[in-house]
DNA sequence: TATCGACTAGTTAGCAATGACTAGTTGAGA
DNA sequence: TCTCAACTAGTCATTGCTAACTAGTCGATA
């Protein structure tokens, strides 16, 4: 059936499978290697399921069964047609097509009005201090490097420009906050 | 024993019901009425869910029930002391604290050296379109107003900051797949 | 050589989220 | 006045994700 691979974690699994054949355990130990982790979240029992459920509407297909010592058995798979097709769509579309994504922070944006305003200046204030803690991690990783292409950075090129672009916001919002300008509605939430 | 309230959606049932006992279908109403929606993911039987959960954890409590007509009956929810309290401590930390968001794009980019180069250029194309398009909508809806205070849009600037510095990332992305400077690894992965 | 932690490999139970469903009410237009 | 669409109000079954568990292997250290 398959209206196709919701969880990135599938497209992860078929796009490693092209390369070649392979078992479960091993996939999560190439992603963890390829530094994916990051980027796609990861769960060691979330790949079991996700694997079946790839199976199970035939993207992918079991090859063969080994064992070392009394482990338990590994079920080695390879990538139909179907599967290739696919990830191919999926991964086209993720591109093309900017999905909704709900940030948690945008959520708390949006009830911000609960916090009163001076609380909030510290708040976003400890926010600032991580985020740019966080971007001069970024900045570290995505410098230019004789051992990796580029094109292997560049998820972690988008997550700097997302990070620098949210510092800027939060540094304004606080200024504008701490100016004092609140909104009769805001302050008349919180009096004191 | 209720470690917190992970949902947002929870977050803004406990928001409301600071300002006065609701049952929940009030509850979504009103969260459409004040365009929350944009910013919380709302699915009508999700709050059902979110509001048994909290009941659950002792964050509401029932107050009365009601009915009009035949229509099913309507049970008017009340925060708690614990309620209001866990809505403080939750919103500080989503505040404070960035969390770490696995977007789908940022998947996509993690994975796109399995699409030719060529068709990433066309395909970033069409996302720069949507996101250009996005933009004027945001910039339409954070125009000053006299009707709404800033602090109500304070979700959309942020939604704005992002879609802006996302549509430089591409941007600048495209352009360097374009000019074919591509690394080894890609171009080798795609015979032409 | 006993033991402790890290690694290998996969399963399972429980919860959370969502699509689909039930069923009555109201109002506009034919 | 009939009916159709939109609204009111809530439930339920299915699916998917994750924390926790099982259980064997390997290497270092005391």
């Amino acid at each position: 059936m398959a209206a196709g691979v919701r969880n990135p974690l599938g497209l992860v699994v078929l796009a490693f499978l092209q390369e070649r054949p392979m078992h479960p355990y091993e996939l999560g130990r190439l992603l963890k290697s390829r530094n994916k982790q990051k980027s796609i979240k990861y769960r060691h029992a979330s790949l079991y399921m996700v694997v079946k459920q790839l199976h199970r509407d035939g993207y992918i297909e079991p090859q063969e069964t080994s064992r070392a010592g009394q482990l338990p058995e590994r079920t080695v798979y390879a990538l139909t047609l179907s599967g290739r097709e696919v990830l191919m769509r999926e991964l086209r579309e993720l591109v093309a097509v900017p999905a909704k994504e709900y940030l948690r922070f945008e959520a708390a944006l949006a009830l911000i009005v609960v916090l009163p305003p001076p609380e909030v200046v510290t708040l976003l204030g400890e926010r600032l201090q991580a985020l740019t803690e966080r971007i001069a991690e970024l900045r570290e990783k995505t410098r230019a490097r004789d051992d990796v292409e580029w094109i292997h950075l560049i998820e972690y090129e988008y997550q700097l420009a997302l990070a620098e672009a949210e510092e800027k916001f939060v540094r304004r919002f606080r200024a504008s906050v701490d100016s004092g300008d609140v909104g009769e509605l805001w302050q008349g939430l919180h009096p004191s």
